[in-house]
DNA sequence: GTTCTTGCAAACGCTTTGCACCAGT
DNA sequence: ACTGGTGCAAAGCGTTTGCAAGAAC
């Protein structure tokens, strides 16, 4: 029986069915800095495993969302972005390059719920973001891209006085 | 000219171009209780400007962001939500049916801002967006999908102990 | 008259799905 | 032996782009 810290250990402590993809997938994704997307980690993964294919990526990773072993991310907009670590953290997203960061929950004290919101809601959850320039992006003023190869449309267009919600 | 308050007043403040589309356009931004996506849009305009088209309706869109006309929502994730309301607030995603409700930002008094984040980031924004249950989707327990037509694939499986960043 | 917008159609990127084969239990 | 994961190819959705005709300035 695999050791608990391993992937193999924590893919069976989750209920979830073993294998080399799967493994591979789950301790690249806990290994992982960054919060890689399917494609960054196909590309991780294919030169120990070149028969891995993107669709498994996808459908690996939808099984480790259900059972818990890992967690979506915000982060860019229109990109799946995942996060190995279970632990409750923030993220920080770059303006810029679009790299995201994990943050301390502790730095921004959050108060133990709102009150009540509008029109009878029921509070789920507090999803806290941090939109900041990462010091690479901030020394050169414009965008410099980094990491991800940039999603379909990121920040640009330095024009006018574009906004974000 | 037209009068200040006017969707073609605003275009003109906004130093963006007046056209038809751009006015109708905004007006249904505008009054839209609703954050509606880009389809959504072009359907409620559909009736009054058959002519107009999806692309239109991006490209608009796009010049209303940079002019700072409307805001981009996250909301349920990978599509695209735009807020016709320019003043500061923040948004409540239902979980259930991905409506997304305007919360007063009063209502989460937020720090001034973390002293410092990891590793020299720079704060540019906090994003702050509550993930709740609206009334109709609580009471029917299961998902009762409401005004979008959901997008591609939002909270689904109940199976077991997903989670969100 | 010049510049920008419109609308069509086609391309695009990311994600999902169907299916036959294969591996885990 | 059975259930479920894999990989391929193709479809799907939302969005973007190229281009010619037309409207705003």
């Amino acid at each position: 029986m695999a050791k608990a810290g391993t992937a193999a250990g924590r893919l069976k402590a989750a209920g979830v069915r073993v294998s080399g993809p799967r493994v591979a997938i789950l301790a690249a994704l806990l290994q992982a800095r960054s919060h890689p997307s399917a494609e960054q980690l196909l590309d991780s993964l294919k030169v120990q495993h070149p028969s891995l294919s993107l669709s498994t990526v996808y459908k690996t990773l939808e099984a480790f969302l259900a059972a818990g072993l890992c967690r979506r991310v915000r982060g860019d907009g229109l990109r799946l972005r995942v996060d190995g670590s279970a632990d409750d953290h923030d993220h920080a997203v770059c303006r810029g390059c679009g790299r995201i960061f994990d943050v301390e929950r502790a730095l921004f004290p959050r108060p133990v719920a709102p009150p009540t919101l509008p029109s009878g809601l029921t509070l789920n959850a507090i999803h806290l973001e941090y939109e900041v320039l990462c010091p690479a992006c901030r020394t050169g003023d414009e965008p410099t891209n980094h990491e991800p190869p940039a999603p379909r449309k990121p920040a640009r267009r330095g024009t006018a006085t574009q906004r974000e919600a």
